[in-house]
Parts: structure tokens; C-alpha cells; sequence
RNA sequence: GCGAAAGUGGCGGAACUGGCAGACGCGCCGGACUUAGGAUCCGGUGGGGCAACCCGUGCGGGUUCGACUCCCGCCUUUCGCACCA
């Protein structure tokens, strides 16, 4: 009896597929691809067993589709510029780079001993100079091309911090590190245009069949696409304008006031024009304070002022008042709105509190809404009335007509609106790709030559959380020449939002040593699209979104002929203990390391992808990750036993009658082939995939209890011998594919069995078992018979019997007799199972 | 509030297109081996009943020969969206 020593195994193994460049992988047009990936990690210092997780899902794709004939891509890196590496520089002193660079070390040990088949030679990490040189190159692109724009924007302020906070840092209105109330600040800010590609990012959702429709539905709603009209609504007595988007344009006859975003325009032009500018600015000042959350989010009382001006409403040409009102938002349409009160909420609740006028222009069937005592607003479409010409018409009708016409007399248009902005990218940070770009005094905007990159991020700078770009205190990088004239010039000290680093990273994978340029053409051809890529669903939006907008300007550059980067898209759940997420706060993190150390790489690998399926939360077991460690043992045991009798036969089927066990034991074998391999890569049921290999290795226990030589329990017999060459053939089969099909789930012990059967060459001398479906076919099944819709009974009868004679055997069943005594039988029904359905009354 | 997904033994979960509910594992119970076992192996394990049998997939209806699966209504949980004009 060999000893089963998983570390042992786990460090041999490891070792030999790193001397053997097990893993790595050239471009090669004549062999078929697959791409596999996962979420690149940010390197906080220590892997998690949820981080685990979601790298063997990976894993096991890519060892199954290696085994299955594929040239396989199987990359990994780390997302290394980011805020908490300079957080901890601001309270620590060390360097982000020193301190990110040895959390690469230690989490990049940990990724190893577990055994996962990366490609590790193409290993990169955002914050070397050779991976953001192309960040900026990017930039640069998107600059040329007007897709990199700068412009004065409102940003997430901490005024404890001192410094800006991003979209998710913001917490319910609070700073997530010190808890003060976050302000809005306007600061010039680097924007790519996403909102370009709005059109398409969102149209494209639908071809992509394989992702869950849950993220195509989250990113549906974050593009956010109304149809609508803008329109122009004189200012009275002047030649100024308001300019209002609606997608109520069939409402607009109940129009009877207009409200401005307080960040709008002309309201300061009305406050300086108005006879007492200092109380108006004082009212806007007020709103503009507000909590920048809750205004987004509806958290706040409704609250406007009278501007005292007046516009025309264009389609009843009368007079309605111009208010400025504290929910309407400035970033959205054009920052101004029609308010029709009797038809929106909002509006009725703002004209019920400053009593304005309310006037009803739809029916929309039932109770004709009245203002006298309507107690909300009437938002459904329906019939319009008291709208001059267009009374009577359906909302639909009227939204077109009404299009139309303001189109021909030149007051609107009809106008599609996004939800989704564009991107702000700078970050007044240090820890991050510096912006490419130069201002001089005498040229303005100069981008930085492509020949003068990467623009590198000097090694010093300080790190006070002051809330000013750090850059900015080191002269010999922001004093510098412009490019254009010579002259003295600055350079941009903000840096790169880090969501523009994995916003292609899995480009550069294709070709991550590439000087010149991203990645050579012919390789991202070759490996892209990602054939499978999996990570966690808090990705849903913003990196997922981010790379098929990156992916789409690349193809416009010319690099890349594709729209999609990512073919299949897997969300995997969160592993939770004691029903929380783990965290080092709440002192609930599972370290995988002492998990190896205690059962190896993969017991702990088993359990993950045997506890439940991939997309699903898992609350962490000790108990399962032991259930798992014994299985393992059985299996070792198991084929231990056998070793010498698979050993000594060869692949070519023995003549001669077969037992009823043998044949049974190859129709398992050969629909556990069957329902692994599916299980794997069509279902990604990786749970299901285990529990079928469990039963194979039941069924094998209880085969080799009945052979002569006794299972793997009985020790005094390990020796015997087994005499029928069927039996010993059967073995061999079942053993071998139960090797293969559980290598890529342990696939340290699954080398470790195939040599011991001895084989030379790893597992990929033998390509993975295929299923036959002649053998897998039962001679008998067992037919339930259901009367009145229970089942009463079971028939055991040859396959392939014909309907007509299953009835009848079925019918003269004795326990069937039994329950139609005295009833007559109505109807029999032959389903697909094959199955019987009596009614009898 | 709107939208989506889910609700199955003591627990994690199976049941693929409407066809044998509870695969597989954990836990528990019993047995074998053993000085001993918390190792290993074998057996049992949804509830009720001596049994034939009855009940059972959140609750209430419906469609169907047949429903965990489809439809309608409700409850609960989770997630997403939430003043976007």
C-alpha cells in the first residue's frame, strides 16, 4: 500500500510542470484555441478561499479543454495601481511600490500552491512601466480620435480626507474611510467619451448569448436609453432659450411651468440679472450643498424658487413660470425640464407644495383624473385632451406627431437620451498611470510624443493625503519641455483611473512582451475572444462595460477586427463563513494556506467545485473540505489496489461473454465520461461533475468486493489475482477514465496515479476518454408504471421492447392487476422514459 | 416603489426539454474489523404507520394522464435599479 502524502505530491508535481513549461503556450494558427481567464487579482496581500474559488473554476475549464485537444490560454496578473497600497503609504511610510510588489510575491506562492496551470511566463502587472507605457498610448489614441476630452466636472470631495473620492468609495453619502459627509467639487477632469458608443454597447447586450442575462440586464439599466424630443422653450422678453428633454412630449399641453437644475446656466445669468442677485445665489449655494448622494438618489425633500422669468411653452404658446428646483440634475439631458404635474409625480408633488398650476392633458382610461381631487399624478399614456389639434389622439400617435411638427417649425427634435455619462478618469493620486499629457503656456493641450513614452512615474513623492496630486510636489516631473515649441511646460499630475488598466488587459495577455506596441495584431486574431472568463458579479458594470467600450475603440484604431472580448461569461458567488463575507475585520477569513498544509491542494480544490455550482454563494464547511479529503483517499486507495492488474492489460477487448457486473461497471464508466465532460464544458455544474465521479468510484468498491481478489479494504488479499480478462479489462477502463476525468478537479493526485499505472509523459499522453454510447446502452430498464398519475409499480424490461408490448406487459403486471381491480381503464399514455401512465376510474 | 432570481430532508445540494422527488456529500444511527478507534469498510437515514398504504418540493388556486418544473394570486429571502424627465 503506497501512502497517499498530498503535499508531497502537490510540491513534486508543481515543480515538474514549471521544469516542463506544462502551461505555456505559443500562438499557433493550425491548432484551435481556447482562452480562458479570470478576474485578475488585486494584489491586498493574501489570497482568500473566495479568491480560490474563482481561479479552479478557471482551472478546471482550462485542464478539461488543454486534455480535449486545445492550445490553451491560461494567463494570470495582478490589477496592481490602486488606492490601498497608498493609503497604506500615507500611514505607514512604505512605498506602494515596495509594498505591491512583495503582496505580488506572497499572493503569487499561494496562487502556485494550489496547483493552478497558469501560464505564469506571461504574468504582468499594471503599475510596470512596460504594461502602462500602453495605458498612455491608449490615451493618446483616444485623445486623437476626440475620445479623450477635458472638461470642468463635479466630483466626490472629502473635506476630512482632503481628497476625492470615486463614485464607489462614496458610501450612502459618506467618506468609506473616515465617515464625513462627502461634497461636490468642481475640478478640470480627464473624460473618455464612452457615451460615444452608447448606441452600440447597449444593441450588442443581445449577441451576447452567453453571459447571464442578469449582467446584460444591469447594463441595460446603467446605459439607461429614453426616446424622446428636445425642445426649445423661449425665454419671455429675451433671446435667450431653455432647452428640455422629455420623453413625454404627448403631455407637453400640461407644461405649466419649467424647472432648472440649479447648476443650470442661465440661472446665474437670471440671478445677476434679477434685482437682488446676492439672495438667489444664496438659494442655489444652499441647494448645490446638499448631500450630493441623496440628491441622486431622491433622499431629500423637493425645494425650488421662483426665478420671477417666464417661458414660452412652444405648443400652447402661453406663458409658464421658470423655477429652479433642487431634484433636477445638471448631468442628465440638458439639465432643464418640462414639469407637467398632472403626468409626473415629481412635478404633481412640487406644483401641490408651491401651488402652481395643474392642468390635465391625458385620459388614460377608467376615472378621467380631475385636479380638484386627483391625490398623484396620472403618469400612464392614454388619450390625449385640451390639446388643441391633437386632442383625442393616443399618446403614441401624439409623441410622433408632435415630434414631427416641432421638427418642421424649428422648436425640437426628437432625441435619444443615455443614463450613462462619460468616464472620468483622472485621479488626483499618486499610485496610478500618469496622464500623457503637457500643458504649455503658449500651445495649451500638447499630448506627449508616442516616441516619449512611458511617461514613468518618478520613484519619489509624498504621500500625505493632502488631496493634491502628489505629482504635483515633484518639480522634476512636472517641470518639462513642450513637445510642440520648446518652451517651458507642465505636466499633467493627475493619474489614471485604475479601471482603465483592466480595461485591456486580456488584450496584452495575447502578447505581454510586446515593446511597440499593446499587442501584435496576429496574436489578439489568434487567442480573442476570451472563450471563458469568470469573476465575481460586483464586476457587472463597470470593468465589464469599460472593456467592451476599450475592445470597440481598438477595433477602431485597427488593431483588432472583433466587438466582444468576452465569448462566455461565468459570475461565480462569494464563499461566506458564518453567513458572512470573510474579512479581516470580522476575523472570518479562511486562509488557504493552512488548508494545503493539512490536506493539500486538492482536497481543498474538490471541496470548492463539490459544494455547490459555480454561480451560487457557499458558506465554508471544515467538515465538507474533510469529506472531500476522504473521497481522495478512496480514490488512491482504490486504484492503488488495482495498479498492478491495469498494468499488466492493454486497451484491446478481450472475447468472450461478459458478467452482468463487467457490463454494468462499463456502462457506468462510460456515462460518467458522458456526464462529467458535459457537466464540465456545457453546464459548468462542476458540483454534479464530482458527485458522478463519487458514484464511479462506489460502484468500483462494490465491483471489486465481488472479484476474487476482494477492494482495496480487504488487505490480506491486495494480492490475489483476478483471472478473467474481461474483468481485468473493465478495470483498467474504469480506472483510467476515472484518472483522466478527475485530474483537472486534483490534478496533482491524478499525475501521481497515471504514473503509478505507468504511464510516462503526464497525463496529456492520452488524450481524455471518450464516451461510447453502444456500451453505455442498458439491455434492461425499469419502467415505473403510473396509474391515476402515482407510481404503483415497476417493470423490468429489456430496452427497445415496443410500446404496444410494454403496454401489455404493463397492464398484466400483477401489482398493476391489483390497483385496476374493479376500475376500467381509460386511457394509457407511453411517455418518454420510458414511462406508463394509466387512467383508470 | 419597479425589475429579476430563488424558496426541496437536520445541513450543502441533485432532479438537463412536464415523466420514478431527495442523486452525491456532510451529519446522525446501526454493524464489521479491532485492545481501542474520532481510521477503514458495509448497511440505514423526508414525515406518519406493524403493514398495505397515506402525506410531502414556501402558501392558495389552475392547466395536464402526469407539475419541484408551466400559468394566475399571495408570502418570504436575495440581488439589481430607484427623482434620469
Amino acid at each position: 500500500m503506497t501512502e497517499y502524502r498530498p503535499q508531497h505530491l502537490d510540491k513534486k508535481w508543481q515543480e515538474r510542470w514549471t521544469t516542463d513549461r506544462e502551461f505555456e503556450v505559443e500562438t499557433d494558427p493550425a491548432k484551435p484555441k481556447y482562452y480562458c481567464l479570470e478576474m485578475f487579482a488585486y494584489p491586498s496581500g493574501h489570497a482568500h478561499v473566495g479568491h480560490v474559488r474563482n481561479y479552479m473554476i478557471g482551472d478546471i475549464m482550462a485542464r478539461t479543454k488543454r486534455m480535449r485537444g486545445y492550445n490553451v490560454l491560461h494567463p494570470f496578473g495582478w490589477d496592481a495601481f490602486g488606492l490601498p497600497a497608498e493609503n497604506a503609504a500615507i500611514q505607514t511610510g512604505m512605498h506602494p511600490e515596495e509594498s505591491t510588489l512583495s503582496n505580488i510575491a506572497h499572493m503569487k506562492g499561494q496562487l502556485q500552491r494550489l496547483g493552478i496551470s497558469y501560464a505564469w511566463e506571461r504574468e504582468i502587472a499594471t503599475c510596470g512601466p512596460e504594461y502602462y507605457k500602453f495605458n498612455q498610448w491608449l490615451f493618446l489614441k483616444m485623445y486623437e480620435r476626440g475620445l479623450a476630452y477635458r472638461r470642468r466636472s463635479t466630483v466626490n470631495w472629502c473635506p476630512k480626507d482632503n481628497t476625492v473620492l470615486a463614485n464607489e468609495q462614496v458610501i450612502d453619502g459618506l467618506c468609506w474611510r473616515c465617515g464625513s459627509s462627502v461634497e461636490a467639487r468642481d475640478l478640470e477632469q480627464w473624460f473618455f467619451r464612452i457615451t460615444a458608443y452608447a448606441e452600440e454597447l447597449l444593441a450588442a447586450l443581445g449577441t451576447l448569448q452567453e453571459w447571464p442575462d442578469k449582467v446584460a440586464v444591469m447594463q441595460r439599466n446603467w446605459i439607461g436609453r429614453s426616446e424622446g424630443a428636445r425642445l426649445t422653450f423661449p425665454v419671455s422678453g429675451t433671446a435667450d432659450a431653455v432647452e428640455i428633454f422629455t420623453t413625454r412630449i404627448d403631455t407637453i399641453f400640461g407644461a405649466t411651468f419649467v424647472l432648472l437644475a440649479p447648476e443650470h446656466a442661465l440661472v446665474e445669468r437670471f440671478a445677476a440679472e434679477s434685482p437682488d442677485p446676492a439672495a438667489l445665489r444664496a438659494k442655489v449655494r444652499q441647494f448645490r450643498a446638499l448631500d450630493r448622494e441623496a440628491r441622486l438618489t431622491g433622499a431629500i425633500e423637493k425645494e425650488g424658487f421662483d426665478t420671477g422669468r417666464t417661458a414660452i411653452n412652444p405648443f400652447t404658446t402661453k406663458a409658464v413660470p421658470i423655477w429652479v428646483a433642487n431634484f433636477v440634475l445638471a448631468e442628465y439631458g440638458t439639465g432643464a425640464i418640462m414639469a407637467v404635474p398632472a403626468h409626473d409625480q415629481r412635478d404633481y408633488e412640487f406644483a401641490r407644495k408651491y401651488s402652481l398650476p395643474i392642468r390635465v392633458v391625458i385620459h388614460p382610461g377608467g376615472t378621467v383624473p380631475s385636479v380638484e381631487t386627483m391625490t398623484e399624478a396620472a403618469s400612464a399614456y392614454g388619450t390625449l385632451v385640451d390639446s388643441g389639434e391633437y386632442s383625442g389622439l393616443e399618446s403614441a400617435t401624439g409623441i410622433t406627431r408632435m415630434i414631427r411638427d416641432a421638427e418642421a417649425r424649428d422648436i425640437g427634435k426628437g432625441e435619444v437620451q443615455y443614463r450613462l455619462k462619460d468616464w472620468g478618469v483622472s485621479r488626483q493620486r499618486y499610485w496610478g498611470t500618469p496622464i500623457p499629457m503637457i500643458y504649455c503656456q503658449r500651445d495649451g493641450i500638447v499630448p506627449v510624443p508616442y516616441d516619449q513614452l512611458p511617461v514613468e512615474l518618478p520613484k519619489v513623492a509624498q504621500f500625505t493625503g493632502r488631496g493634491d496630486s502628489p505629482l504635483g510636489s515633484v518639480p522634476e516631473f512636472v517641470n518639462c519641455t513642450c513637445p510642440s515649441c520648446g518652451g517651458p511646460a507642465r505636466r499633467e499630475t493627475d493619474t489614471m483611473d485604475t479601471f482603465v488598466d483592466s480595461s485591456w488587459y486580456f488584450l496584452r495577455f495575447c502578447d505581454p512582451t510586446n515593446t511597440e506596441l499593446p499587442f501584435a495584431t496576429r496574436d489578439a486574431a489568434y487567442w480573442m475572444p476570451v472563450d471563458f472568463y469568470s469573476g465575481g458579479i460586483e464586476h457587472a458594470i463597470l470593468h465589464l462595460l469599460y472593456s467592451r467600450f476599450f475592445t470597440r475603440v481598438l477595433r477602431d484604431v485597427g488593431l483588432i477586427a472583433m466587438d466582444e472580448p468576452f465569448k462566455r461569461l461565468l459570475t461565480q458567488g462569494m464563499v461566506l463563513k458564518d453567513g458572512a463575507v470573510m474579512s479581516k475585520s470580522k476575523g472570518n477569513v479562511v486562509d488557504p494556506d493552512s488548508m494545503l498544509s493539512k490536506y493539500g491542494a486538492d482536497a481543498l480544490r474538490l471541496y470548492v467545485m463539490f459544494v455547490a455550482p459555480p454561480e451560487k454563494e457557499i458558506e465554508w464547511s471544515d467538515s465538507g473540505l474533510e469529506g472531500s479529503f476522504r473521497f481522495l483517499l478512496r480514490v488512491w486507495r482504490l486504484v492503488d489496489h488495482w495498479t498492478d492488474v491495469v498494468r499488466a492489460v492493454d486497451s484491446t477487448v478481450p472475447v468472450g461473454e461478459w458478467t452482468d457486473a463487467e457490463k454494468a461497471l462499463r456502462r457506468r464508466t462510460h456515462e460518467t465520461i458522458k456526464r462529467v465532460t458535459a457537466d464540465i464544458e456545457e453546464r459548468m455544474h462542476l458540483n454534479t461533475a464530482v458527485s458522478s465521479l463519487m458514484e464511479l468510484v462506489n460502484e468500483l468498491y462494490a465491483f471489486s468486493d465481488a472479484t476474487p481478489r476482494g477492494g482495496p479494504s480487504r488487505v490480506d488479499t491486495a494480492t490475489g489475482v483476478v483471472g478473467r480478462a474481461q474483468t481485468g479489462f473493465v478495470l483498467r477502463e474504469a480506472i483510467h477514465a476515472l484518472v483522466m476525468l478527475i485530474s483537472p478537479f486534483a490534478p496533482h493526485m491524478a499525475e501521481e496515479l497515471w504514473e503509478m499505472l505507468g504511464h510516462a509523459g503526464g497525463l496529456r499522453s492520452e488524450p481524455w476518454p471518450s464516451y461510447d454510447a453502444v456500451v453505455a446502452a442498458p439491455e434492461e430498464v425499469v419502467v415505473p408504471v403510473q396509474i391515476n398519475g402515482k407510481v404503483r409499480a415497476r417493470l423490468t424490461v429489456p430496452a427497445g421492447l415496443s410500446e404496444k408490448e410494454l403496454e401489455a406487459r404493463a397492464l398484466a403486471d400483477s401489482t398493476v392487476q391489483g390497483h385496476l381491480a374493479g376500475k376500467t381503464v381509460r386511457k394509457v399514455v407511453m411517455a418518454k422514459g420510458p414511462l406508463v401512465s394509466v387512467v383508470a376510474s
